[in-house]
DNA sequence: CTAGGGTTAG
């Protein structure tokens, strides 16, 4: 009687040492276990005698080569295992380790090391078997294999495979499995082709796995040869392979190759019925997929939970437009009693969630007598999704709370949540978290964690875990360079990605991700190189990619040509419309900004909430306040766009900024939301614009309570102060801004010349040409005082005080810029292009006016918030800015 | 080889 020790079908390996084999049923390819080195001292079998014993372990134990003690071991070693209990097992193999145990107790000892994924032990007993000399064959190698592949360690499983002469085909598809299950879909085809060189026996189980991995490959090609190959094997009539067919033609697109093979069919199974439902609800047709789910209730078929869960999980790929099937269903399932199984209710609640009616996915999750750490998982993300970061994080505490613990889903979807609105500090309490827990070896955690980093800000803190990473994917390597681009490390972020495309392919998301780096840089030659890499290799028909090379023109100044690429997009998205309306809008070309806006509607496309950022921002950098004031309404009851922060923001810069300063306020007052340190800065500085002391005394309030150690407030209101010739109160001002540390963010501007970057720093470190420059600057500085520019008293008054200031942050290094711009540029060119990290001060907004007119040059001005183009001494930001 | 939840892009 063969008595198998566990579940899987890799069992054989593994036969309980207490019942010894019945010859009869042994099959001799299948239950060698003994496996003596011939160089052994303990086996005194011959070479022989060793192959016989391989193949028949009765005449092993027959042969009482073997000592009493070692026996013994091998029957304590195996009696443990038979009751899991790894610890023992570990003690008893350890002070047996000089002995040579039998193969299969070898195999035993693996087998529960796998069972209990416990790598350390299994590694342990790898080396034993290593120092024991003990010959490694297919029976023996399969189970290492198995050991370390299953306790996560697929690349030396892969090694020990490798090693073996194996033609079990089970081996070969649980390593297929494997590489598609950590998503590396291409070693698992690589698999399949080697199989066959190989001339391995192919199963039903090896052409579903294949069919999977082609169809996540997108290798549409492929899919159709080895169904002819299948086809000639006689696997045409299996109903696994021909559904996997399905799913295969599904995924591809397919449709009438996937329905053409079901109608075909004749024997379908459950799984051929909810490969057809989903296939149709994923390929946008939910209307047929409810035909078929209809027929399928009215044929024979017992429609069981996986129809539920496929087709429910269908609809929450689909997104909103799959709601009313997902509906139905749900009713369906309330009649047949499916709402009592767990996994439903967690299918359920994710589909609500990623259809976007959360109000149901809590009505199902309240209303579940069970919950998981699924379930628990998804309502996170569902919050994370919406950006309810607060609901998200309050959820992950009641999980905690109710005693359920995360899992690596879970605290990925935490760190959504953090990094959606940077709570730094949770993320960090997380971060332990996964230090404590061992989850750091989890590539979706490290992807996340760093996302998290990155978006709060610290990446410092995201490239430490980076650095730390034995396993780095794309994603990996996309979060790390738009980490750095966004917050404006763009040198950083173009050097890792040289150093990336020497590891890697890089996807278009990678592009998507470095072009706003040559866009902060406005360092359009760099970006015209990425655009040429793009081109030349083919990323250019990515929709994310053509969008973002739009954006980087518009960024760079290059407005034009980024018009005509966009009218070059064939099918423009919300996010073309979006990049080409901000564009506009940074230009402060506010009517075309809202033409294109109106254009985007005619087209049909709806606004979204960033597009409605981007009109309102082009409404404030062109003083539109009626036009902002119309599309804030249109968003809110047209649209029904709740508005966010940002929008707040927007609106508060608007109405400030052209003097309804006390309406500003009142805005702000209304909000539903809790306003930020940016809002009340928004006001503030506008504050100081108009000279209204009193309001500012109230704002800054406010902005010193949400943001004590920001010093740049003090140093607003102090301003504001000194211009009003209120010397007591900037006294007190300067005593607080010195009380707090030093100021981080020195002023500097850049100018490309020649496709070479030239740096200005306020500390005025020297240029080859600083003289020069200087000379040209003092000339122009002459020539304004003589036509009557005199600076302004306010910058005056507060140099006297010898604090830091607005001045002293600019250093003016925008006028060193501009012109070196002069100095350099090539005859026949007119127009200087400027960039700084800061806002322009306005004495340098003066200058750059006077330069415009009496060089007779064009001069384009990014600062950290707008482009201001100066000619013939005007400014097209008309003093908004 | 057993469902269900997770990461990058304006």
């Amino acid at each position: 009687m063969l008595i198998f020790m566990s579940k899987t079908p890799v069992n054989y390996l593994c036969i309980s040492p207490f019942i010894r084999p019945n010859r009869d049923k042994l099959s001799s390819s299948q239950n060698g276990f003994i496996c003596y080195n011939p160089s052994s001292k303990v086996g005194l079998l011959s070479s022989n005698l060793q192959s016989c014993c391989i193949t028949n372990p009765i005449s092993a134990s027959l042969t009482k080569t073997i000592d009493d003690t070692t026996t013994d071991y091998n029957t304590k070693i195996r009696r443990f295992c038979e009751v899991g209990n790894l610890k023992n097992v570990m003690q008893v193999f350890y002070s047996s380790k000089r002995s040579r145990l039998y193969s299969e107790t070898y195999c035993s000892v693996l087998q529960l090391c796998a069972d209990c994924k416990s790598l350390v032990d299994g590694k342990k007993v790898h080396s034993i078997i290593r120092d024991n000399g003990i010959v490694v064959d297919g029976v023996l190698g399969s189970k290492l294999a198995f050991m370390y592949v299953t306790c996560g360690d697929l690349k030396e499983g892969r090694r020990v495979f490798d090693t073996i002469a194996n033609e079990k085909v089970f081996m070969w598809n649980f390593l297929m499995n494997e590489y598609s299950k950590v998503g590396d879909f291409k070693e698992s085809v690589h698999l399949f082709n080697k199989m066959i060189q190989l001339g391995v026996y192919v199963d039903s189980y090896t052409f579903s796995c294949v069919l999977k991995c082609l169809a996540a490959l997108g290798s549409f090609k492929d899919g159709p040869l080895v169904h002819g190959y299948l086809l000639k094997l006689g696997y045409g009539c299996y109903s696994n392979v021909v559904n996997s067919l399905i799913t295969f033609y599904f995924k591809c697109g397919k449709v009438d190759n996937a329905r053409k093979l079901f109608d075909e069919m004749n024997d379908r199974d459950v799984v051929s019925w909810n490969s057809m439902i989903s296939g149709f609800v994923a390929n946008g047709l939910a209307e047929k997929g409810l035909e078929i789910f209809i027929e399928m209730l009215n044929s024979d078929f017992d429609v069981d939970l996986a129809t539920m869960v496929t087709v429910l999980s269908g609809c929450a790929n689909c997104g909103a437009g799959a709601l009313v099937f997902g509906r139905t269903v749900h009713t369906f399932a309330m009649k047949s009693g499916f709402n009592k199984e767990i996994t439903f209710n967690n299918t359920l609640l994710d589909m609500y969630s990623k259809c976007g009616d959360l109000d149901s996915a809590v009505r199902v999750f309240e209303k579940m007598g069970k919950r998981s750490v699924v379930s628990w998982t998804s309502m996170i993300t569902g919050y994370a999704r919406e950006g309810v970061s607060d609901g998200a994080i309050r959820l992950f505490c009641a999980m905690e709370r109710e005693g359920v613990k995360p899992d690596v889903f879970a605290i990925t979807s935490i760190l959504h949540a953090c990094a959606r609105d940077g709570p730094l500090e949770i993320g960090k309490d997380v971060h332990n978290y996964i230090k404590e827990h061992n989850m750091q070896s989890n590539l979706f955690v490290c992807n996340a964690l760093m996302d998290m980093y990155a978006k709060c800000g610290s990446m410092e803190d995201a490239e430490s875990v980076f650095s730390e990473m034995s396993m780095k994917d794309i994603v990996s390597w996309n979060t790390m360079i738009g980490g750095y681009s966004k917050n404006c490390f763009p040198n950083e972020a173009l050097n890792l990605f040289v150093a990336m495309i020497q590891e890697l392919e890089p996807d278009g998301i990678t592009m998507a991700c470095i072009l706003p780096a040559c866009a902060s840089l406005a360092a359009l030659e760099r970006g015209r190189e990425i655009h040429g890499y793009i081109m030349r290799n083919g990323y250019s028909t990515d929709r994310h990619v053509v969008n973002a090379i739009i954006d980087m023109h518009a960024k760079c100044g290059a407005l034009v040509l980024a018009r005509l690429l966009f009218d070059m997009i064939p099918k423009k998205d919300i996010y073309s419309w979006t990049v080409m309306i901000a564009g506009y809008g940074m230009h402060g070309f506010g009517s075309e900004a809202i033409a294109t806006f109106n254009d985007m509607r005619h087209e049909g496309i709806e606004p979204d909430e960033v597009s409605f950022i981007s009109v309102l921002s082009a409404c404030t950098h062109s003083g539109l306040v009626d036009e902002g004031l119309r599309f804030f309404n249109i968003m809110r009851y047209e649209c029904k766009i709740e508005p966010k922060l940002e929008h707040y923001v927007c609106m508060v810069d608007l109405l400030s900024r052209s003097g309804n300063l006390s309406k500003a306020y009142r805005f702000i007052e209304m909000m539903p939301i809790a306003p930020n340190a940016t809002i009340w800065r928004a006001l503030l500085s506008s504050c100081r614009i108009h000279h209204d002391v009193k309001l500012a005394e109230k704002v800054a309030e406010h902005l010193f309570e949400l943001e004590p150690e920001n010093k740049g407030s003090y140093v607003l209101l102090a301003s504001i102060y000194a211009e009003a010739e209120k010397w007591e109160e900037v006294k007190k001002m300067r005593d607080k801004i010195s009380r707090r540390g030093v100021q981080n963010n020195q002023g500097c501007s850049w100018i490309e010349i020649k496709g070479k970057v030239n740096i200005f720093t306020a500390a005025g470190n020297a240029h080859p040409q600083a003289k020069k420059i200087e000379s040209l600057l003092k000339k122009l500085r002459l020539k304004m005082e003589e036509e009557g520019h005199s600076p302004k008293i306010r910058y005056a008054l507060i140099n006297a005080d010898d604090m830091e200031n607005e001045v002293a942050l600019c250093g003016h290094s925008e006028q060193l810029a501009m012109a070196f711009g002069i100095l350099s540029l090539p005859p026949g060119k007119t127009v200087i292009q400027v960039t700084k990290n800061l806002r322009v001060c306005s004495e340098c907004h003066e200058m750059a006016k006077f330069i415009s007119k009496k060089a007779r040059k064009e001069i384009v001005l990014r600062d950290s918030n707008r482009f201001h183009h100066f000619k013939d001494g005007n400014c097209s930001c008309r003093g908004f800015w």
